[in-house]
DNA sequence: TTTAATATCGGAAACGTTTCCGAAAATATT
DNA sequence: AATATTTTCGGAAACGTTTCCGATATTAAA
């Protein structure tokens, strides 16, 4: 459309200054003299002057810009991540663009021809759906790569930083129903193929898997937990405990139970990860496993742009967090006093 | 980094034509022969060509690019909207890259500066923390605007498209009391100067407004429904209904008042509106109004492209939808067979 | 066949920056 | 005061496209 037409040129003109001055005071570069920086400045301000990013960008090949791959915004535990990851970039004047997989196979793979078409410096991915892709991915890559991994421990031959946590979540929920005295443990959760790991959590905490106790719906969705809770209704030994896949099962899986007339936990207890806000709401409120995400987040953030802005190449970095179990009402019997770590 | 190199010169070279000509293949304009337009093709898919948008961008001033102002992405009845405007964009072969504005006003008016620097061909906006920027906002833009509109009714001379709802959604919420036969009704919500609108709806419903009913929070977030649902409590005369600004805040109620020992809806009717997702998964499930998200961001998507696309000037589409008030067991007694219109 | 009309093509200028390199101005050294 | 050094500056060439315009090849008309 209309769009302004005020170039570096009128501004060198208006300040009576040749174009490479002009360009050295928007970039405060050195080699120009306060005075005429100031009245170059004082050109840009006059003018309303605003920098052609492409022209700029066509020029020094890179454009202050990262990617951020996500797999489905509407799974709730993403937005605080984008969130998290925005606020960093920020803080080091960056922008971040976001590129929706839709949990597709072959979205992911088209991560890195989006990359390229934008033009982004970096690339944050969060990978849910088939993260064997990833250090395909990863070795095409021109661009750095940062990795906020909730699945497969990656090789340390992977050439990107990876922000991890440091034990399986799972585990943490594995445990916490041994300590509470559960035996006939459920897994519900989304084809195996989609972070894994928190399945594998499962198989390794039990001397044997029943695989009546293990429903895998299509997808980490609400709607896969309602399923899960009439197939689990259903059966003639009921599990007395069922770990999520994610949050929004174990939402499903409460809302479910509650209209069947099955009491959480005496019945059964639930616990999910992700520790969404939501998980506060119910009745009864969810235990869950928090992921960190917005400190996780936060970390790639920084390890990308420090790997960008230092041109670092080689020694890739890994960071772990702690995941932390929180303790509500859908585990352990509620009481006004319990423990509420959050 | 080590951006790949290739380019339309590579491809002219490789296919033994014009620079001019390649372009023309790309851009499948026409005045090129389909035998030439093939050899040139199958010479982009043997270099892995991938044009180079910013050098497009310069010469065509035109970027396949809108932007989405929104208030907070973790606001949950965002990413819906998000979705949405994606998914409809995406129809266009467009890409949206989204501004946050964090409900600052300082931030909001920063929209412009942002988008110039963007060059975006377009711009959605979703105003929230001070729509009273907005007009002036539109008439110094630009570029074109789509609008969508929560809360006060714009002006016929506003030059934007605006999709909207019909009915002031707190209308809905209201009658709803009434009918039920409730009369202390409250309000609990955000500064006045946020959505004000779900405010005048409550004022224009009562006779007489008790401004001991009203309690006005930070901002729409669950914190300030459980500071509301504290103050409500502690009154000496509660109300017997109390109508949410947003479904977070009336999460906050519904959190705080299950602690306190307040019946819902027995004691207090609550009613939100945006109707979120959540609204579903807590008990008693929240009552709440339909702002109908995805209908709205879509259509406002479709307006906006279809005016950068065909160049259209003047002639501003209003677009409103119907809110729809979903009844469910936070405003009238729980039973299995309850009214259920989700 | 020749001529007229049309379809196809290539060269080169532009889009708005950054940056190299040499010139001029200012400052420091004798 | 003359020279050497350093600072400050401007011109012009690139970055990778698109597009105008003229040239050539092709087809239609005569």
């Amino acid at each position: 459309m209309v769009q302004r037409k005020v170039t570096i040129e009128d501004v060198a003109q208006r300040a009576g200054v040749g174009l490479a001055t002009v360009s050295r005071a928007i970039n405060d570069a050195d080699g120009i003299s306060p005075k005429t920086k100031a009245k170059v400045m004082q050109a840009i301000e006059e003018l309303g002057f605003v920098p052609n990013s492409f022209a700029r960008s066509l020029k020094v090949r890179q454009t202050k810009q990262i990617a951020l791959a996500v797999p489905d915004i509407r799974n709730a535990f993403v937005p605080e991540i984008a969130y998290s990851v925005e606020q960093a970039a920020k803080n080091y004047d960056y922008r971040v663009v976001q590129i929706n997989t839709l949990g597709n196979a072959r979205a992911e793979l088209e991560i890195l021809r989006e990359v390229k078409k934008l033009h982004v410096d970096g690339l944050i991915v969060l990978p849910l759906a088939y993260p064997a892709t990833l250090p395909d991915l990863i070795n095409k890559s021109s661009i750095p790569i940062s990795v906020i991994n909730y699945g497969k421990k990656l090789g340390d031959d992977v050439k990107a930083d990876i922000v991890s946590l440091s034990t399986q979540e799972g585990k943490l929920v594995m445990e916490h129903f041994m300590n509470i005295g559960r035996t006939r443990i459920a897994y519900a959760g989304a084809p195996k193929h989609i972070i894994e790991e928190r399945f594998f959590a499962y198989e390794d905490a039990l001397p044997q898997v029943d695989s009546s106790l293990v429903y895998l719906g299509d997808d980490f969705s609400m709607q896969t937990g309602l399923k899960a809770a009439d197939y689990f209704a259903g059966l003639t030994k009921m599990p007395d405990a069922i770990y999520a896949g994610n949050d929004m099962i174990a939402m499903g899986l409460l809302n479910r139970f509650k209209e069947l007339g099955i009491r959480v936990p005496e019945d059964i207890a639930i616990v999910g990860i992700d520790n969404i806000l939501w998980g506060t709401i119910t009745t009864p409120r969810l235990s869950s496993v928090s992921i960190m995400g917005a400190e996780v987040a936060r970390v790639a953030t920084e390890l990308l742009l420090n790997r960008i802005i230092e041109q670092k190449r080689g020694v890739y970095e890994r960071v772990q967090f702690e995941p932390r179990l929180i303790v509500r009402d859908s585990s352990v019997a509620m009481t006004r006093s319990s423990q509420q770590l959050d």
